[in-house]
DNA sequence: GTAGGGTTAG
């Protein structure tokens, strides 16, 4: 239409094609448009210069925009409000606010439009002090009159993200007008503020005043409420409500209600969702990665993120951030590796979350230095930063250098919060310090008023406990001023089973019952304590106990990555195609470490067998498989590392020493718990098993 | 103007 020479496009032609542009985020059209105005002489008129400004802060721009904007004879508020709103649209506060003060030096007033760019920038910002100068403005300039609902909405939304609820209901009831965006603001900021049953009361009122109302958003909060109470039945009433309403098939509601049963754990739901999902986008497939790594289903994870990338689905740094930690899990380091070249090369790198992300995956593949290289070198760290890293040093047993870490975030002004106070009891436990960890737990409560939850109690009981102070352990769960859960009680089970504590290990075990069928672990517990103790019937009984009531023991398996490929292996498995070499190998290993005077620690084993037989039962537990594995394959300078999903077993860990000097070998192990280093007959953790 | 997927501890 624009090439018709017989009508040519006026002043009032070029900013609805310019607006089609920008909506389309066609530059390469709108330049050409521009040009073309130009050439007409209308390129400065106030109304083709704003939509111009739209368009190239659209399409961030930002040079062509101002140009624009700078070449402009006059301005009107319109033209303000579409450079802060483009600056606003890319998350560049200091941009536009700039723009905001420097409009305060015209005649011109900020109207409705500028404070609804305004104030989500200020939310974004949790600037509570500013927004309420906003909010006194509004009144004082009457904009709620008009454009009320906007105004209104982004206001309430304001205050529910700077975490002031109350405010933001007073606005709420305060408006004359609502629509769905405002329920949904408000419902969304109840779960923003973990106020998930309220949210959830808001959500039936909402449905009270009618069905037009109802939107995907507000859908997605109230499912997101669910996922966080865990309340699957309410979860599945708005899936129902959901293919009632014409929503069924909208993607925002879609991906909530795949999110919320992967986190349920109901897996199966979740893929079945996403596979009858017409259209998927980065969300779905993030979703349901996320989904298969917190179901500690890693390689799905690693398949449905290749599928992504066959479909041409562009991964960012949310799908990243889940990706990551797959490879941690696996202790996978060369694809840890390779996501972290990805992310370089998507140049999202520097992002605070994936750094996170890396640091954890570095430290849980064995690789602290390139942990700590991450945490110096990233450009931003927020306390899951600190926490990662400390926790990091934690499990490789390196309480020293965590606690140096804690004095140094102290340093930075960056205050720790209760995650990393149960990093630090942890680092302390792994590293066999009591007193230390103690002073930790103390100076929690006392110096920065955090309030011990249970996940604090279940540190020190391990703490104590580990560290042979059994009964002080049993004292201090007493003494807690909550009940203790069954992971309390494990803990101490577990101690009783390192320190060989039958009596107590007893007692443990009924509290544990008396609490019910929670922890599957502790039946495998307890019964290891019998059967250290050489008491076989006792520790079938509990077997039985075990299998009646339905819970099932995960086998113990080990794996180790081979040239980038995983190979896996559970107790005495013959289905490795190398499996004769590998029991060559042990067997000849046995023969070797006798020599050196080991002798095999049957109390590790679980069935009443004679001496001979269960000597190699011990030999081919599966961390033995997979180290042997790694010694014929690996050459004689690369370290051998082994990753565990249990705990390595007290006959492995005095084995894998003599193996470290009978074959010269560096051996590290990752189990269920922390890392173990050994090399030349000793192990990083001493006692600290 | 709202909103779906994400990193630490256990």
């Amino acid at each position: 239409m624009l090439l018709d020479r017989r009508v040519p496009p006026n002043k009032y032609t070029f900013p609805f094609v310019l607006k089609a542009c920008a909506a389309r985020l066609d530059l390469r059209a709108g330049r050409a448009i521009h040009r073309h105005a130009a050439r007409a002489g209308l390129h400065a008129d106030l109304f083709v210069s704003t939509a111009l400004i739209d368009l190239y802060m659209k399409c961030a721009f930002f040079r062509h925009a101002t140009n624009v904007f700078d070449q402009m004879p006059s301005r009107d508020a319109v033209a303000w409000n579409a450079m802060l709103a483009g600056y606003a649209l890319h998350g560049m506060h200091q941009q536009a606010l700039a723009y905001l003060i420097r409009m305060q030096d015209t005649r011109l007033r900020p109207n409705a439009s500028t404070l609804v760019s305004l104030l989500p920038l200020l939310a974004q910002q949790r600037a509570l002090s500013q927004g309420k100068s906003v909010h006194a403005y509004s009144v004082r300039a009457c904009l709620h009159d008009k454009d009320g609902v906007l105004v209104g909405t982004a206001l309430l939304d304001m205050y529910a993200k700077c975490g002031h609820l109350r405010y933001a209901c007073s606005v709420f009831e305060a408006m004359a007008d609502k629509n769905d965006v405002t329920w949904s603001a408000l419902i969304g900021g109840f779960v923003l503020c973990n106020r998930m049953l309220e949210a959830f009361r808001l959500f039936k009122d909402m449905l009270a005043q009618g069905l037009c109302f109802l939107s995907p958003t507000s859908v997605a909060s109230a499912l997101r409420a669910c996922a966080s109470l865990a309340d699957l039945r309410i979860g599945e009433q708005l899936h129902v409500l959901l293919a009632k309403s014409g929503l069924r098939s909208d993607l925002t509601a879609g991906n909530s209600l795949l999110s919320m049963y992967a986190k349920a754990g109901l897996i199966d739901e979740a893929t079945a969702l996403f596979d009858e999902m017409v259209v998927k986008d980065t969300v779905s497939y993030s979703a349901l990665i996320s989904g298969y790594v917190q179901n500690g289903m890693a390689d799905e994870a690693f398949l449905v993120f290749r599928r992504m990338l066959a479909c041409s689905v562009e991964p960012d740094v949310a799908t990243m951030v889940s990706l990551i930690p797959a490879c941690s899990h696996l202790a996978a380091l060369q694809h840890g590796k390779c996501s972290h070249g990805s992310v370089i090369v998507r140049g999202i790198a520097p992002e605070t979350s994936i750094c996170n992300a890396l640091i954890d995956m570095y430290a849980k593949c064995g690789r602290i230095d390139l942990s700590r290289q991450i945490f110096d070198v990233m450009p931003a760290r927020d306390i899951v930063s600190w926490n990662t890293m400390i926790a990091g040093y934690g499990i490789h047993g390196l309480g020293k250098e965590a606690a140096a870490l804690f004095l140094d975030m102290k340093n930075r002004a960056c205050e720790p919060d209760d995650v990393t106070f149960i990093c630090l009891i942890s680092a302390c436990s792994h590293s066999g310090l009591v007193t230390e960890g103690k002073r930790w737990f103390h100076m929690m409560e006392q110096k920065y008023g955090i309030t011990p939850r249970m996940e604090h109690y279940i540190g020190m009981v391990d703490l104590l406990a580990r560290g042979g102070f059994l009964d002080e352990a049993y004292q201090f769960i007493q003494s807690m001023p909550l009940k203790a859960d069954v992971r309390v009680w494990g803990a101490l089970l577990g101690a009783c089973r390192v320190h060989k504590n039958i009596d107590l290990g007893k007692q443990v075990a009924k509290m544990i019952q008396k609490l019910g069928p929670e922890g599957t672990g502790n039946f495998v517990l307890l019964s290891n304590i019998f059967s250290a103790a050489g008491r076989f019937d006792e520790a079938a009984e509990v077997r039985i106990l075990q299998k009646e009531k339905g819970f099932k023991k995960s086998p113990g398996c080990s794996w180790i990555e081979i040239n980038g490929s995983l190979h896996a292996f559970i107790g005495g498995d013959r289905s490795h195609p190398q499996s004769p070499q590998i029991y060559q190998e042990l067997d000849s290993i046995l023969v070797d470490i006798n020599k050196l005077g080991y002798q095999a620690d049957t109390s590790f084993v679980l069935q009443d067998l004679e001496d001979e037989e269960k000597e190699k039962a011990l030999l081919y537990h599966s961390e033995k498989l997979a180290i042997a594995f790694g010694i014929l394959t690996l050459g004689e300078d690369k370290t051998i590392f082994v990753t565990k999903n249990l705990r390595v077993c007290g006959d492995c860990h005095t084995v894998i020493k003599y193996m470290t000097l009978v074959r010269k070998r560096a051996i590290i192990v990752r189990d269920a718990n922390r890392f173990h280093h050994f090399k030349n007959g000793q192990c990083s953790c001493g006692d600290f098993w």
